[in-house]
RNA sequence: GGGGGCAUAGCUCAGUUGGGAGAGCAUCGCACUGGCAGUGCGAAGGUCAGGAGUUCAAGUCUCCUUGCCUCCA
C-alpha cells in the first residue's frame, strides 16, 4: 500500500487497511449518540458498538473499522477553553479505529497497529515507543501476554509499564474493562529517545517530548459493583488513533493546525479577514474559528440547532466563539458561514451528509451570527452607558458587578467587557467578575437531575425472555398472549427524594396499578412520536380484566401494558385477550398518516430544507416541528394544505415494506437516519399522485400504524403554526372528524358576526368592520373634543370666572371651577387651555369620577419658575377638602380623593389657599 | 431543569424619588428644484405584551400569565 498523500488520504488507507484484515468498514455514527442520555455527543471510536460491546446489541459482524468524527465540548470533556492556542486540543476531531467484538486480540491488534504506522505511514520505528499496564491501580495483574507480544516487535527499552491511570481503561464504573497499551512517537532530539525504560521517564511523565499516537485497549474483564474483577468470556479489543496526530506526524509539523485538514479552513478565514502568513499573536484567533467551524458544520450536518439548553446550547457556545474572535480580528460583516462552507468543501467527500446539509449549515449559521452580533451591539450601548455614568463620576475603575451583570443576562463576553474598558483607560478585574460569576451558579444549583432513565427491571426482561414484544398492531387490533411479566410501578418520591425503582411481582390482585408485558401484543407502545395504545385486557378463563391506559416502550421492542387491574388476580403464564380501543387507533392512524403527507407537502412547498425535529401523533391531533428560519405565510399554510388534501383525494394504498436501510435511502426515504435501526427498516409509502412532475408520494422510515388509503384521513387541516426555537417551527394540524368540526366551529361563528354585521356575504364583513372601527374612533374624536369644551366652559358662552387674588404685595390671576367630566388626560388639556387664556395665572380644575373626586392644579410657567406658586403644594392644600392625597411639579399637579361632597369646597377655597401661598 | 434580564409607534430604542408617552429611521402630505438626490415644514401612526393588585394617580411599584433574550446544568 502506498504511503498516504495528505491528511485526507490517512483516513481512507486507514480503513482499506483494515478491510483488506476482514473488518467491516462502518461509517461514522452521527455525533449525537442515539438512545444514550448519559452522553452529550459521541467523543470516541467505540460509542456507536458500546452495545455491541456488551452484548445488549447483536451484528452481522465480529471485527469492523472506522474513522468517527467526534466532539468534545461541554460536559466533563470540556477542551474549549485550551482550543486554539495549543496544538492540539480540539472541539471537533477524527477517531480512527479497529474493534474486535469477542474476534482477535491482543497480537492481531498489536501487530496491525505496528504494521500500520511503520509500514502503512513509513513513520521511523526507532522513534515509537509504547507502553503496558503495570497492575498498579486496579484490581487486575501485570499485562504480561502485551509485554510479550511487543518484546518480539521493538527493543524492551522502548516499552514502558504504566499504572492505571494511564494504561487501564473503563466504560463506566461497572462493566467491561481492561489494560490498553500505547503507542507514542519521540518528538525530541536525535532519533530515538534517550531514556529508554528508566523509571520517572517515558511518555507518562515527559508529555511535551512524546505524542501519543494510538491506543489500544484490551477489554478482557467484567467488573462487578463489589469491585471484583471476573474474566470475560470473549475479551474484545477496541482501538483509536486521533487523525489530526496521525497528519501531523506525517506531514512533519508542529501542530494539527498546520495539517492538510486545517491549513485549507485557516487559509479561508485569513482571506475573508484580507491577511495571509502567520499572524504572531493572532494566529490563535484563526486557529479557534478553523477548529469551530469545523465543529460547527459538522453538528448542524447532524442535526443540532444552536438554541439555549443542553446540546444546541454547547453549538451556541462553540459558534458564538469563534465570533467573537473574528471580531477580535477585524472581522465585521457576516462570514462564519463561509469558513463553515469551505469545512464542507473540504470535508464533503468523506462526509456526504456534509454536503446534503450545506444549505442548512449556511442558513443556521448565518442566523445565529446575526443574533449574536446583535446581542454584541446591544451589550456596546449598555456598557458606553455605564461608561458614561463613571466618566461623570470620575471613577478609574469598571465595576464587577455590571460586567458580572451583562455576561449573564445580556450574553456580553467579559474579555470584550475588559478590552473596552482599557480601551477608556479603566481597570476590570476580571478575577473578581469570575469568582462572582462562580457564586452565583451556587445559588442556581439545579434541582432533580439526570434524564430519565430506564429501570433495569425492563433490561432484566428483556434479557431474560431473549427478544421483546412481538408487534402484532399492524395487521390487527386484537389477540390473544401469555403473560411474561408483571411490575408495579414505582411511587412517586417524595420532592427532592431520588426516584424509586419499580418492583417485579408474580402475580396481582384487583385494584392494583400494573405494568405487564406479553410474548406478543397488538398494542403500540409510545416511540417515534406516536402515542401508545389504550384498550381492555381479559383472561382467558374469564376471571381478570385490565384496563390499560397507556403502552410504552422502555426498551428494545418491549410493549410494556400500564393499566389497573378492574377485577380478580392474574399471574405469570395466565393467557390474555388483548383488545386495542379501536376508535382511538383509527384515529392516530388518520393523524400519523397525514403527518407523513404533512412532511411531504412542507418539503415541496417550503423547500428541501425542511426536516423533522419532533413530532406528536395523538388521536385528537398532530403536532409537526421542523427547521425552517422564517414563519410559514398564510399563503404557504393554504398551498400546504391543499397537497395534503389533493394526496388524501387521490385516495391512493398506503404500502409498507422492510427492507435494507440502503435500499430506503435508494427508494428515496426520508427519515432519521442517524438513528439506530436495525438490519432491516420498515418504509410507508402513502400517496402515488400524478401531477406534472410526474408521480408524487410520500415515502418515509416508520415504525407506526398508518391508514389503509389516504382517503382514510379525511379532511385535513392547520389549526395553529408557531415557533418553538430559532430555526424551528411547529404545526399543529386535525383530520377526520375533528378537523370539520373544527372548521364547522369557525364557519358558525363567521356566520354570526356576518349576519350581527347585516353582511349580505362573507366578502362585505371586512368592509363592515372597517367602517365601524372607523365609526367608532370619529366619535371618540367627537366626544374627547365635547368633553373639552365642558370642562373650559362651554365655548365661550359662560364667561370664564377669573379672579384676582391679592398676597404678599403680589396679584395673580385665578380660575377655579368644577368641572363635569374628570377624565385626567381631558383636565389636563381644558388646564392648558385656559392657562393660555389667562397669560398668567393658576387653574383649579375639581371633578368627579368613577366615584372618586379628581382635582388638577396647573399654573403658568412664569408663576412656576418664578416660585411665585407651587401647583404641588397648592393641590395638596386643597385635597384635604376631599379626604384624599396629591402632589407634583411645581406647574402641574394632580390631587384625588374619595369625599366627592368636598368638591365644592375645594373650588370655594381654592383662593383662600391661593393667597396664603403668596403671602 | 435553575438563575438573570427584556417586552413602549412599521423598525431601532429613550423614558431616574409614580404626576403631560417621546427620539431617530421608515411612511404620507406640502414647499424649494427642470428632474432626481437632498433640504425644510407638517401629518399620520400607541389597548406602553396580557391579566390582577397597591395608589388620589402606574409605561414606572408588587404578583401571575405569555413571548423573547441570556447565563448555567
Amino acid at each position: 500500500m502506498a504511503r498516504p498523500a495528505d491528511a485526507h488520504a490517512i483516513r481512507s488507507a486507514f480503513l482499506s487497511f483494515f478491510e483488506e484484515r476482514g473488518h467491516a468498514a462502518v461509517p461514522s455514527s452521527p455525533l449525537v449518540p442515539f438512545d444514550d442520555p448519559t452522553l452529550l455527543f459521541v467523543n470516541a471510536g467505540m460509542v456507536q458498538f458500546k452495545d455491541v460491546f456488551t452484548g445488549r446489541d447483536k451484528r452481522d459482524y465480529t471485527r469492523a473499522t472506522s474513522a468517527q468524527r467526534c466532539l468534545r465540548a461541554g460536559g466533563k470533556h470540556n477542551d474549549l477553553d485550551n482550543v486554539g492556542f495549543t496544538p492540539r486540543h480540539h472541539t471537533l476531531f477524527e477517531m480512527l479505529g479497529n474493534f474486535s467484538f469477542g474476534d482477535y486480540f491482543k497480537r492481531d491488534a498489536i501487530r496491525w497497529g505496528w504494521e500500520f504506522l511503520t509500514q502503512v505511514l513509513e513513520l521511523p520505528a526507532e522513534k515509537l515507543v509504547v507502553s503496558v499496564f503495570n497492575g498498579e491501580g486496579e484490581n487486575a495483574p501485570f499485562d504480561q501476554e502485551a509485554y510479550d507480544l511487543w518484546a518480539e516487535i521493538i527493543p524492551k527499552e522502548r516499552i514502558y509499564a504504566f499504572d492505571a491511570k494511564e494504561n487501564f481503561w473503563q466504560m463506566g464504573d461497572t462493566g467491561p474493562c481492561g489494560p490498553c497499551s500505547e503507542i507514542h512517537i519521540w518528538r525530541g532530539e536525535g532519533g530515538a529517545p534517550p531514556d529508554g525504560g528508566k523509571p520517572g521517564k517515558g511518555p507518562a511523565f515527559e508529555d511535551d517530548k512524546y505524542m501519543e499516537l494510538w491506543n489500544l485497549v484490551f477489554m478482557q474483564y467484567e467488573k462487578l459493583a463489589s469491585g471484583e474483577m471476573t474474566k470475560l468470556p470473549a475479551p474484545s479489543v477496541d482501538t483509536g488513533a486521533g487523525l489530526e496526530r496521525l497528519a501531523a506526524v506525517l506531514e512533519g509539523v508542529e501542530t494539527n493546525y498546520e495539517t492538510g485538514l486545517f491549513v485549507p479552513i485557516v487559509d479561508k478565514v485569513k482571506a475573508l479577514a484580507g491577511v495571509s502568513g502567520h499572524q504572531g499573536e493572532r494566529e490563535a484567533s484563526y486557529r479557534v474559528i478553523a477548529d469551530h467551524a469545523r465543529a460547527t458544520a459538522f453538528l448542524i450536518a447532524d442535526g443540532v440547532t444552536p438554541d439555549q439548553t443542553g446540546r444546541p446550547y454547547v453549538l451556541r457556545r462553540i459558534m458564538r466563539r469563534a465570533i467573537r474572535h473574528a471580531t477580535l480580528v477585524g472581522l465585521e460583516d457576516l462570514f462564519f458561514h463561509e469558513v463553515c462552507d469551505e469545512v464542507v468543501n473540504r470535508f464533503g467527500e468523506a462526509y456526504p451528509e456534509l454536503r446534503e446539509a450545506r444549505e442548512v449549515i449556511a442558513g443556521a449559521v448565518k442566523i445565529e451570527e446575526e443574533g449574536f452580533r446583535r446581542t454584541l451591539a446591544r451589550g456596546l450601548r449598555r456598557v458606553s452607558k455605564i461608561l458614561a455614568g463613571l466618566e461623570a463620576e470620575g471613577s478609574k475603575v469598571f465595576p464587577v458587578d455590571e460586567a458580572a451583570d451583562l455576561y449573564t443576562s445580556a450574553g456580553f463576553p467579559i474579555d470584550l467587557t475588559r478590552v473596552i474598558a482599557e480601551e477608556n483607560e479603566l481597570t476590570l478585574d476580571e478575577a473578581a467578575v469570575a469568582e462572582k460569576l462562580e457564586a452565583q451558579k451556587g445559588e442556581s444549583s439545579f434541582a432533580g437531575g439526570g434524564g430519565s432513565k430506564v429501570a433495569d427491571v425492563y433490561f432484566d426482561i428483556v434479557n431474560e425472555l431473549g427478544q421483546g414484544t412481538a408487534f402484532l398492531g399492524y395487521g390487527a387490533t386484537a389477540g390473544e398472549a401469555t403473560l411474561k411479566a408483571i411490575v408495579i410501578p414505582a411511587p412517586e418520591p417524595a420532592e427532592g427524594e431520588p426516584a424509586l425503582e419499580p418492583t417485579r411481582v408474580e402475580s396481582a390482585q384487583a385494584g392494583q396499578a400494573v405494568e405487564l408485558i406479553f410474548d406478543q401484543s397488538p398494542f403500540y407502545g409510545e416511540s417515534g412520536g406516536q402515542v401508545g395504545d389504550t384498550g381492555a385486557l381479559r383472561a382467558v378463563d374469564g376471571g381478570a380484566v385490565v384496563t390499560v391506559t397507556q403502552t410504552s416502550k422502555p426498551t428494545g421492542g418491549l410493549h410494556v401494558h400500564h393499566g389497573e387491574l378492574a377485577g380478580g388476580s392474574i399471574a405469570v403464564g395466565q393467557r390474555f385477550v388483548l383488545e386495542v380501543d379501536v376508535a382511538r387507533r383509527d384515529a392516530i392512524r388518520r393523524n400519523h398518516s397525514a403527518t407523513h403527507m404533512l412532511h411531504h407537502a412542507l418539503r415541496k412547498v417550503l423547500g428541501k430544507h425542511v426536516a423533522q425535529k419532533g413530532s406528536l401523533v395523538a388521536p385528537d391531533r398532530l403536532r409537526f416541528d421542523f427547521s425552517h428560519a422564517r414563519s410559514v405565510t398564510r399563503e404557504e399554510t393554504r398551498r400546504i394544505e391543499a397537497e395534503v388534501n389533493a394526496m388524501v383525494l387521490a385516495n391512493a394504498p398506503t404500502g409498507t415494506a422492510e427492507m435494507s436501510l440502503a435500499d430506503a435511502k435508494q427508494a428515496g426515504a426520508i427519515g432519521l437516519f442517524g438513528e439506530k435501526y436495525g438490519a432491516e427498516v420498515r418504509v410507508v409509502t402513502i400517496g402515488e399522485v400524478e401531477t406534472e412532475a410526474g408521480e408524487e408520494r410520500s415515502v418515509e422510515l416508520c415504525g407506526g400504524t398508518h391508514v389503509a388509503r389516504a382517503g382514510d384521513v379525511g379532511l385535513f387541516k392547520i389549526v395553529a403554526e408557531g415557533g418553538v426555537a430559532q430555526g424551528v417551527r411547529r404545526i399543529e394540524a386535525m383530520t377526520g372528524m375533528g378537523a370539520v368540526e373544527w372548521v364547522q366551529e369557525r364557519a358558525e361563528v363567521v356566520d354570526q358576526v356576518a349576519s350581527d354585521l347585516r353582511a349580505r356575504d362573507l366578502g362585505e364583513v371586512l368592509g363592515r368592520l372597517e367602517k365601524l372601527h372607523e365609526e367608532l374612533a370619529a366619535r371618540g374624536r367627537e366626544i374627547d373634543s365635547l368633553k373639552r369644551k365642558l370642562a373650559t366652559g362651554g365655548g365661550g358662552s359662560q364667561a370664564s370666572e377669573v379672579v384676582e387674588v391679592e398676597g404678599g404685595g403680589k396679584t395673580v390671576k385665578l380660575t377655579a371651577r368644577r368641572i363635569p367630566v374628570a377624565d385626567p388626560k381631558i383636565m389636563r388639556e381644558a388646564a392648558d387651555t385656559l392657562r393660555d387664556r389667562m397669560g398668567s395665572g393658576v387653574v383649579v380644575l375639581a371633578g368627579e369620577r368613577d366615584g372618586k373626586a379628581n382635582l388638577l392644579v396647573a399654573t403658568t410657567k412664569d408663576l412656576a419658575k418664578g416660585k411665585i406658586v407651587h401647583a404641588g403644594k397648592l393641590a395638596a392644600a386643597l385635597v384635604v377638602h376631599v379626604d384624599g392625597r396629591g402632589g407634583g411639579r411645581p406647574d402641574m399637579a394632580q390631587a384625588g380623593g374619595p369625599k366627592v361632597a368636598g368638591l365644592d369646597d375645594v373650588v370655594a377655597h381654592a383662593a383662600e389657599e391661593l393667597a396664603k401661598q403668596l403671602a
